[in-house]
Formats: structure tokens, sequence, C-alpha cells
DNA sequence: CGAATATACTTAACATGTTAAGTTAATGCG
DNA sequence: CGCATTAACTTAACATGTTAAGTATATTCG
């Protein structure tokens, strides 16, 4: 109801006063990002206890239940951007957690897969997490958290191929 | 190889073999990352367009519904932290986008409020802005919109104070 | 075969996230 | 008043997000 236009034409005076648009804490950017801090700030001190960022950790856990996988392939899975995960793995795989070799068939593709000492690292940190997250849907509700989940997988399909550019439609 | 182990004691087959951890992908913190995303993909070119990024149009519209904010209050409605705070508000300040002034009663508190200049960029953003936000309601549903908004509310209140560490029972 | 393209990454550059330390201005209190 | 403490920011340092280039290897196709 009521969407506000934030007029333009509205003379500017006023239209600084009285709501500009909507509420803004209340926009749905803003509600997602409240509550994935909320539920990021549960998981933080356990990670950063065990040396770990949280991208470090989803990449960690993507390898460990993909064995080996090419770069662009773990960047999909772990959802992170190519220059990202590029740094990321450099890092990962300085501190040994992580082995990369190159495919014998492609050369420009890198496999990667997590080591053993990476194996142990996560190990000692599952346990925490998995608590962790038990708490969490303890709170909220574990139907409640199914419901949840539902509702932001079909949000993202309502948005699918939205903004991505198909080409064929853009000026550019 | 076979990385599966991650399981020191139990050899409980199934546990790790199967789902790794909850699939990982369908966590809640990726579940809240990837429908963010989605949402924001839509936002940011045009944001682009005008040279402000997501968290700079953050500031802007706070600052457009309230007039004059210390900048603590100021992070806590943008819901930013501090130090980036600090940073963008430096940056605004020096594109002439917002006004900055200490404030005379205590000389640690500075007063932020937006400037004319950009009152006018909001102007011109907004409609976009707006259009787009109707096209993902649209999308979404306006009925489903509003609920999933409630739930994450309540996952927000839900973990409120848990992990804040409310001093007095940390052995930090 | 060989130049143009496309792929798979990596680098670079700039902005923010995140935590810790530093600065300057109030406050509390003996 | 004078010093310790607190409060409000700002800086610093390191990690990631985001977009644009750069590199090296594959593929396409004339």
């Amino acid at each position: 109801m009521a969407k506000r236009p934030a007029d333009p034409a509205d003379d500017g005076a006023a239209a600084v006063r009285q709501v500009p648009m909507r509420d803004f804490s209340r926009s749905l950017p803003m509600s997602l990002l409240r509550a994935r801090e909320a539920v990021m700030r549960q998981f933080r001190p356990s990670l950063r206890e065990h040396g770990l960022t949280e991208q470090q950790w989803r990449i960690l856990r993507a390898l460990a239940a993909i064995d080996t996988v090419e770069v662009t392939e773990l960047a999909r899975t772990a959802f992170l951007l190519g220059p990202s995960l590029s740094r990321i793995l450099r890092d990962l795989e300085a501190r040994s957690l992580i082995e990369r070799k190159t495919a014998k068939a492609d050369q420009r593709r890198s496999m990667v897969s997590i080591s053993e000492k990476g194996v142990k690292l996560m190990a000692s940190v599952a346990p925490s997490s998995e608590a962790i997250y038990a708490e969490i849907t303890r709170r909220f509700g574990a139907r409640k958290l199914v419901e949840l989940q539902e509702m932001l997988g079909e949000l993202e399909q309502s948005l699918a191929g939205l903004g991505a550019g198909e080409e064929a439609s853009a000026e550019e």
C-alpha cells in the first residue's frame, strides 16, 4: 500500500522531511542483510578461533563434499566471484589446507582439492558449527526454517534472469 | 584422495558419504546470501550509472529520512560498521553530497546531513530504484514479500542477544 | 596451418567488511 | 583540579566484493 513515489517533482524542500521512500529499514535488501548478519554473527567467533573466515570455511566445506573440482565450478558452488576465490585459494594453498594441480587435458584448468590438513581442520570446526546451527534451528523453529528457505529459494527463482543482462535487449 | 572422512571416530557410514554436512548449498547463510545477491543484482547497475554504491545509497536514503544525525546513529540506521561509515562519509563529503559539522554541545559528535546536491542526486535515482522494487514485488508477489520480511524479522529477533557476548558469561 | 575467438584463470584497482588500535573530547571521582 | 575511564570517532591492517584488464591455453574456421 502506498508505494510512496519518491516524487522527484515534489520540490526538494518538503520531500526530505517526510517519508522519502519505503522507510528504508524495511526494504527487502535491508531485511535480508540484517537477517544474514544476525546469523553470521553466531558463526564468526567460532570460525575465527580456528583461523578461518566465513568464505574460507565455505570453500573447505564445498571441497570436502566434492573431492576435486575446477576453480570455476568451485566458484559457483561456494558462491564466490572468481577474483575472490583466486585470492583465497592462493592463501589456503600457502597454508596447505588445499592442493592444486593443473589438469592434463586442459592446461588452463586447475583442479582443486582439500588436503589432509584441511580435512582435519574441518573436523575440528564442524562440531561447534553444527551446534550453532542446531541452536539457531531450535530458536527459530525447524519448520519455519524450512519454510523460510523455501521462500528464499522462490525469491531467487523469481529474479533469475532479470538483470543478468541476457544481452539482446540492453542499450549497451 | 577420497576426501570423505572429516569424521574421526564415527565411521558411522552414511553420515559423511551422503550428506557431508547439510549439503551446504542449502544452509541458511547461503540461502540468505543468494537471495540477497539476486535482489541486489537488480539494483547495482542503476546505482552504478549514478556513481553510487549500494552502501552510499543506503546512507543517502537514511539521511534523507532523518535530516540530521550523529555518525553513530547513522551507522545503526544504515546498518554499517563505524569504520566503513567513516570512510564513506569522507568520500561523500568530498563529493559534496553530504555536510558535516561538529555538535556544539559535544565536540566529539559530528552531525551529518544530506546536501542539496545529495537531494537532487537521490531524486534522479529514486524513480529507477522504485521501478525495480516494484518489478521485484510483482514477480515475487506482494503478499509473499510481506510474509518473507516478517519471517526475516522473526529470525533476527530469535537470534537477538545470542552471540553478541552480553558480557558476564563469556570466558574472555 | 594460422589468425581471430573463446575459455579459465589471475591481477589490478577501488570500495566495503571486520577487528584492533589510536585520538580527542567528555565524565566520574578523590 | 587531576587522573583514570568512558564515549565518539578515525586510522590502520587485512580479507573480501566487484568490475575491468591481463595471461595463457583451447577452439574455430578460413
